[in-house]
DNA sequence: CTTGAACCTGCGGTAGTTAGAGGTTGAGTG
DNA sequence: CACTCAACCTCTAACTACCGCAGGTTCAAG
């Protein structure tokens, strides 16, 4: 029998943060000790560590229900966890494009960057400057 | 003179969002009309235009109004206003390193699918399986 | 002068935690 | 068996960066 903090330490897991997970319905009620301390077992451990996993790799507490849901019924097609992680594929491909022309643009502002006086500083310019970066909003020609 | 929902419009931002700035400190508070009604000129286009742009870039608002300060002061030496986005190219490539290994995992996930049962569901599996993925808490040995 | 789109304030909500106040429990030591 | 005190308990509020709604007012066009 586990206590909400060594369930915490092995999961590397906040306290808080089980019990909010407890509050939302991702991890079940558990045990308590008569003095009303909560008491975890295995299934807890398993449970709290798919969870924490799935974090890790970006999945939403949603998304978390929802795959906890087709691993709670063993029956039903692996085509759904199938989807749900490919859309998580896709999400993270797109994050990474955005990223990396981030990456290009501050490359671009510290490279730019003379040492000199804020009033020339590229740095700000660039900030200042729209017109290199056309955005949704902005029609062009309008 | 601007209306707040021309503003919007101008720079991608919606209208709650400006009064939001506004009422953080971020954006001066306007003039207004006899009715009370906000009234931008181009200075305020400009500052927007300049918070919007670092947003997209990934800046913290805590972290625009230093580069607003510096902006505000150009006396100042550049050297902050660069080491400013040098933490934050930093931190852009940090996301990125983190990034790319979930989509190495995800695409693991995705391909070892091979449609049957959740039962057998690689998905899941993985989700579950811990060892594979050494994360910070854990100590090698412990 | 009338219409109605756009404005106003203020409050509440979102995700995913984290932090703190103020009080109780329980395992280990003497 | 008493004592200690770290770890537990609940509840509330904060955080980031907004978004949306209700209920009421203003302003420019026709």
């Amino acid at each position: 029998m586990l206590t909400i903090g060594t369930l915490a330490k092995k999961t590397g897991t906040k306290v808080q943060t089980i019990r909010y997970y407890e509050q939302i319905g991702l991890m079940p009620e558990p045990g308590r000790t008569e003095g009303g301390q909560r008491r975890y077992g295995n299934a807890e451990l398993d449970r709290l560590s798919f969870v924490r996993h799935a974090r890790q790799l970006g999945f939403s507490l949603d998304t978390i229900r929802e795959l906890l849901d087709l691993s709670d019924h063993p029956g039903k097609s692996c085509a759904e966890a199938d989807a749900i992680a490919r859309r998580q594929l896709k999400q993270v491909e797109q994050r990474l494009a955005r990223l990396e022309a981030l990456r290009t643009e501050l490359k671009r502002m510290v490279h730019e960057c003379s040492g000199g006086q804020t009033s020339d500083c590229r740095v700000l310019e660039v900030l200042r400057d729209h017109s290199e970066c056309l955005t949704d909003h902005e029609e062009i020609g309008a």
